[in-house]
Parts: structure tokens; sequence; C-alpha cells
DNA sequence: ATATCAAGTGGGAAAAAGTGGGAAATTAAA
DNA sequence: TTTAATTTCCCACTTTTTCCCACTTGATAT
């Protein structure tokens, strides 16, 4: 399982070391893609293969309306990009990914059960305080939804 | 089960040992997670199972898709660290964590049945000072509650 | 009173993780 | 075809973490 949280440097040549506790489970190849709220999302290839599938599957029970569900998938797939680890743990964000969550010299790398997050360092904290805040009723909240 | 209060100090390694009394229970690796309210959680590896599966929506590959449940299990996952005890019954205490409930130099750590919780010792004690007032009446609410 | 043991604390040295940068290889441009 | 630029590979440095050993304190036993 992918959790923590890890403030890494991206270096001049646009490379990102992965923290060594996330190496393992990622592999070789990962996918990053844009992600949802200020961030990307990486995912393993195996994870990507099973999301893939659910996001194209019209049967799925995506509520959906099938232009949205176009557009949602040009916005995921579009702009996903396959990347290779490099022998030391290191991997490179594509420019235009990097541009859309505006990162700059550090990156909050989050692991986030089957996934794992970049953001910008700061839009990250920000970002936890505010959490931090609803914690308590997000907790309710999804409690009361799980025990219905 | 795990009960009682200890005050132990956190070193400038991050370190603070676990009582012996919890050593046994807890095992070799435990996860640690920001709490609610203003402490830390400490699970066991079976517990945190247990917790985990409970948090993160089983039947559902994408749960990302839902906007509480991403912010939810940011804070829960993005902020957990797994955590080896060392060969002296000590655990290190990510920064991130030790921020977030204001950890100086010494903590208390609280048995809770099935977890632990860890305090900045002067919060523990301001806190149960309250609870000590409160505590009939929450046992009078939560035993109407559960008789229901 | 002294020795012994267990629990907790502190610190040095080795190992690991993360960062930076040069040179070779590849691609693009002139 | 040569030159320039970018990317990849590899090595080296720095910082952080881990491992191990030793000290302190307080309780118990001799």
């Amino acid at each position: 399982m992918l959790i923590g949280e890890y403030i890494h440097t991206i270096d001049e040549k646009n490379r990102i070391s992965m923290p060594v506790k996330f190496r393992k489970e990622m592999g070789k190849k990962i996918i990053i893609t844009p992600g949802l709220d200020s961030c990307l999302f990486i995912f393993t290839i195996k994870e990507w293969i099973k999301v893939s599938k659910r996001l194209s599957d019209n049967n799925n029970d995506l509520s959906f309306l099938k232009a949205d569900q176009r557009s949602f998938n040009r916005y995921m797939f579009g702009r996903a990009a396959e990347v290779e680890i490099d022998s030391i743990g290191r991997i490179l964000i594509p420019d235009f990914l990097k541009d859309r969550i505006g990162l700059k010299d550090k990156a909050a790398i989050i692991g986030v059960e089957d996934r794992v997050e970049v953001w910008n360092d700061k839009v990250w904290l920000q970002n936890q305080e505010v959490v931090e805040k609803q914690a308590g009723e997000l907790a309710e909240k999804l409690g009361n939804e799980k025990t219905k």
C-alpha cells in the first residue's frame, strides 16, 4: 500500500526521485496523468489497466453522460504519459504536466493507497490545512454512508 | 488490550520509546496516522488492514471520482506512515505528523483498547481535565444511544 | 547499603537516500 | 554533414536515517 508524505526536489533536468518506500510497488514504469484537484496522479501499470478499463466501460455505474465521459477520458488519457523510473529511482515529469499544477523546485509526493499524487509543495500544505479542519466531519459523513 | 497512560521523551532524532506493556501486542511494525482530535493514532498492522478497508470504498476502483473521498483518503493515507519498531522498542515519528499535533520533547502515549494514541503531553493533560468533568454526562449519553 | 535488573534515553559510526553535475548518446537544426 | 541542443547514463557528494552500544534512573533483591 502506498502511504505517506514526502517533500522532494525537482532538479534542473526535471527529475524527481520517488521515495524509496514506493519504488518496489511502483515497478520500472509508471503512468503519470493530470489528476483531480491541483495534482498529478501516478499509477502503477497494473492499477492503470484497472482504472482505464473502468473508465472506458460503458456499463459502469458512472452517472456521466456520454459526452461528458468523452471529455473526461480525453483529459485522463489524452494527457497521460508512460514514464520510466531510472536506475536510482527518479522520474521525469513532462513539462505540460509540470506546468498544469505549477510545479517549481519542490514537490510533495503523496501515497494515497493505490496511487501516488504529486503536488506543488505549498499547495499541498495549504490544502491539508483546510482538510484538517474538516476531517472530523468528513469522517462522520463517510462513516454514516458506509454503515447505511 | 492496550490500556494506560505513559509520558515519554522524544529525542533529537524524533524517536520515542513505546511502553514495554504495549510492545508485545504492537508487533514489529505499526502504522501511524493523523488521528481525529489533536492526537495521532497508532494501529497494529492487523488493525490497520481492518480500518483501511472500511475507509476506502472497496467495491469501487474509482473512488477517486468522489471529492469527499479524495479529501479524506489524502488525509488518512497520505499522512500515514508504516514504521518499524527498533530493537529496543522505539519508533520514529515523521516530522509532518509531529508538527500536526505540536509535539515537542514530551509525549503522552495512551492505550485505547485496540489502538495507541500520541498526544502533546500538555494538551493531553488539559484535555483530561475537561473530560474528567464531562465523563458522567458522556457515559449517560453513550449509554442511551446503545440501549435504544 | 550495595548490587542487580529492567525501562528509558542519548549519541557515534555506518549505511542509505536524495541531490547535483559531467560526459556520452541521441535527436533536432543549420 | 556538421553543429547545436536535448536526453540519458553514470558517478560523486551531501544529508538523513539506521544500527548498535552505552549511560541513567529507579525499583527490587541481597
